[in-house]
DNA sequence: AATAGATACTAAGGATTACTTAGTATCCAG
DNA sequence: CTGGATACTAAGTAATCCTTAGTATCTATT
């Protein structure tokens, strides 16, 4: 079981300043704001999954792109291979 | 050979207008200005790659971002399935 | 080589959005 | 029920982007 992180616990680890983390996490999570991409980053370095994870709508899509770093390089490997060769047919 | 597309024209193929659009993907290529959310998606779309493709720094990770949609249901599943079984061991 | 038109790029101010602050609302363990 | 943590919000200040106007560079044509 993962360690719950507060809105605020997280904008502290990604270098908010304490005083507003729990402002600005609350309206990223909202929607009422938007990050911009430096602390997007330290976001995504906080929360162990690529920054481009945030931005995958498709279900599918977000799980690999999570799970991508955890791969070894032969899996990366054979994965790319999978999907290239599926689209020479 | 794909046709070359110049900043202007890639603007308002987003809905960029016309005045601006040379100017502002301009500034979005050269790194003044980060283009807002809204923007980034239309981009996506007129360019043919998931929103995450601009944001998968890893080389390997952003050509699968990208050739994600063109796949069968069916190789989206064999992926998945290859990934999910190599962390198992 | 000179020209013209397209393309790339930039500065600066106005327009828009995020960040900070202060505060209320909600949850939950004791 | 109470206290403290957590979630959430309004409003103004601060920061960033967007628009405008313009210069610089490239390229095809003569």
């Amino acid at each position: 079981m993962k360690a719950q992180l507060s809105q605020k616990q997280l904008g502290i680890l990604a270098g908010i300043d304490e005083f507003s983390a729990s402002s600005r996490v609350n309206q990223y999570e909202v929607g009422k704001h938007h990050p911009d991409l430096t602390t997007v980053y330290k976001l995504a370095e906080v929360l162990g999954v690529p920054v481009a994870y945030f931005y995958a709508d498709d279900d599918q899509l977000a799980e690999i792109v999570a799970l991508f770093p955890k791969l070894t390089k032969r899996t990366k490997s054979e994965v790319m291979k999978a999907i290239i060769s599926s689209l020479d047919k």
